[in-house]
DNA sequence: TTTTATTTTCAATAATTTTTGAAAGTTTGA
DNA sequence: TCAAACTTTCAAAAATTATTGAAAATAAAA
């Protein structure tokens, strides 16, 4: 396998990996590219790389940049922007769970709790839904729990909570 | 909120979240449907409650049944098929655990493992993918080790190892 | 201020994914 | 063996999501 065979799979593949944790293929792409790229990119160069139009990478740059995983950049005296991505694993991994966490995992555990405290009523129906909803809401919290403590902590404290738990 | 209100809340956050991890829309609310109903339920009824089709309901039922977490009942003298959904939340998420750590997790690994290892030929660029798919291969290795942990210890395990880490 | 370079927006279109429903398939019991 | 009860399959339709591209907006330079 070549650079450029070894480049196209890896950008395939994180693409498609995308669609199954919520961000759209192109998003996923672009990021690769911006992952194993030693220089910042233009627009240009992301749309020519990628073949895909101004202002579908245009819509992207941006969310990539809401989620806080890629990054403007400016050359001195030029106009064009460029873009970088966050380029430690740990610390994108971070900025993940982060999101994910405010985005999905609180919503939910909002939800989980407010259905979890209906009036109790007697009925099987009312406290199977209690019990099951409560359950969810107690495996939702200690998971963004988990995630928040992964967010705050420093960059090694990860990897070595992992071994730990490994061993 | 009364019953059917906190019911109707919980299976469209559930329906709505599902696609965010990779199921749709249906196959969550069919899940969600099931986990709360504390008899099993027979196609007629799954079709009835999410007013869904009987197609849609046979294919996302087997979905589920793939995934390990539903399963198929029979009540004697009833030739119709009821079913019924892993109610253990932990068990379920031990599941969803190990079925993701082999549906997407390990083809990842293996494909970043061969994209890390081509030949290193000087340049940056070749430097930098090698540099970034050695550590994505890295924390997608330990992702999955400490996945697959998860999935084989008993019940009570993933409450304690959390609360440990989180101390 | 005007021109030029560049980015953003968004309605229209394309691509993908989900859902339907009827026909085919299966299983059970008469 | 046949008919009834039930489930699965799959091509077509519907719904959803992603992408394009050109016009509008913005910002820097002349």
């Amino acid at each position: 396998m070549n650079y450029d065979e070894a480049k196209n799979k890896f950008i395939s593949t994180w693409g498609s990996l995308g669609t199954l944790w919520g961000i759209n293929k192109a998003m996923a792409q672009i990021h690769a590219l911006l992952l194993i790229s030693p220089e910042p990119l233009s627009m240009e160069d992301i749309m020519e790389q990628l073949q895909i139009s101004r202002g579908n990478t245009s819509m992207n740059l941006r969310q990539l940049m809401d989620w806080g995983i890629v990054f403007k950049e400016n050359k001195m005296g030029e106009r064009k922007e460029y873009f970088t991505s966050e380029k430690n694993v740990q610390e994108l991994a971070r900025q993940i769970a982060k999101e994910r966490s405010r985005r999905e995992l609180q919503p939910t555990i909002k939800i989980l709790n407010d259905v979890s405290n209906i009036e109790e009523d007697g009925t099987s129906k009312t406290k199977e839904l209690i019990k099951q909803t409560k359950a969810l809401h107690e495996m939702a919290s200690n998971l963004d729990i988990i995630m928040n403590k992964v967010v705050g902590q420093d960059q090694n404290w990860v990897t070595k909570a992992l071994i730990k738990l490994i061993k």
